[in-house]
DNA sequence: ACTATTTTGTACCAATTAGTACAAAATATA
DNA sequence: TATATTTTGTACTAATTGGTACAAAATAGT
């Protein structure tokens, strides 16, 4: 009850926040950087977020894999949860430039925090790992309906997607080309027959 | 001709440069650090190495992919290339969390600046593609020899053993358990038959 | 011993870093 | 309208960033 209305919205400042850190890593964006696009004076910005790190983590915790979100949202539903997942895979071809050169973003963090701020880093590997349970789930899943023939364990299985999607965000910055990525993301799928 | 003699080895030097670029990447290592762990004054530094950025870009050079330089050295004796290439995949899961908390020193880089300084950028996916080259000729050669018998593109599956290399050196900072990695790294393997 | 040449040590620099102090402004309720 | 509550703007800080200026030190050749 009662305060001065704070000025901005907090959705959409943390959208254009998770722009700016997806795109340029934690270290490298800079709080000045961060109050700039958020529009932000460093009072609100400290009022409302406590310091960078705790944006950061607000930040990762929300984005929480954009897509594993919009895979875990159909895959319940889906008639033939695999090739959902394989689809997951395919669109990675077809997405532009501006989401080749930003990658992942739980995979940036692991890569640029493994020996700087474990903490962060350990955030980012579990919301990966979450993935991976997701993609083992379903694995299972199908290959109790028959939809998948592999005898394969679903743990390593889960864990190839997962080191296949870790891989593509870096290869798809090499080689930023639907061309090239279509038949790659094609031979990797093989193993899932 | 002449001069005060230098105190420094270089190649001692440039290894502790390199260790600690590799392991904090690029930005995220001060040039104190650097100072300090190379046991130069300023002055020296800057007279035998010009810049941080020069010296990086030195470094990646003489580093070139350490993974690339031994494989390149055996394959040309090698009776069986391919087996070679996939020795050199599974050698990853025995390594110490020393190296695979480092990762890939390119694949770091690529992912680091991407968004930032482009030329060091580029300059590390040049090296990445040395090695997807090299993959690609000696699958051309196994192909030749009968030692492959897939019939897919040597382009396409050297770009796959190139993802394979990006993805691992994530994942096994999520696991770095050989007994995670080894059964993954063997199901990746099958695509060679 | 003198000189040209190269390496080194010390002091300095402007810019940027994340974060704080504190009072003023804007509201809801009483 | 007074008051409690919350948000905001301005000014400040101490530490760190990569890099430079310049003279002193150490050598080889004359």
């Amino acid at each position: 009850m009662a305060g001065r209305p704070s000025i901005f919205d907090e959705e959409k400042v943390l959208d254009k926040a998770t722009e700016l850190f997806w795109t340029r890593g934690y270290e490298a964006t800079s709080l000045d950087d961060l109050l700039a696009v958020m529009g932000l004076g460093k009072s609100s910005f400290y009022h409302a977020f406590g310091s960078k790190k705790k944006l950061f983590e607000q930040v990762m915790d929300r984005f929480s894999n954009d897509a594993t979100h919009r895979l875990a949202g159909d895959l319940p539903t889906h008639p033939r949860p695999m090739e959902r997942i394989r689809e997951f895979f395919r669109e990675i071809a077809d997405s532009g430039w501006n989401k080749h050169k930003k990658g992942c973003f739980m995979g940036n963090t692991v890569v640029e925090l493994t020996n700087g701020d474990r903490s962060l880093c350990t955030r980012a590997i579990r919301r990966l790992e979450r993935m991976e349970d997701l993609f083992r789930h379903y694995i299972g899943v199908a290959q109790e309906s028959g939809e998948l023939r592999t005898k394969e364990d679903p743990v390593v299985l889960a864990r190839y997607l997962q080191t296949m999607w870790n891989g593509l965000n870096i290869t798809r910055r090499m080689h930023p080309d639907p061309a090239a990525l279509r038949p790659l993301i094609e031979l990797q799928l093989q193993i899932l027959k």
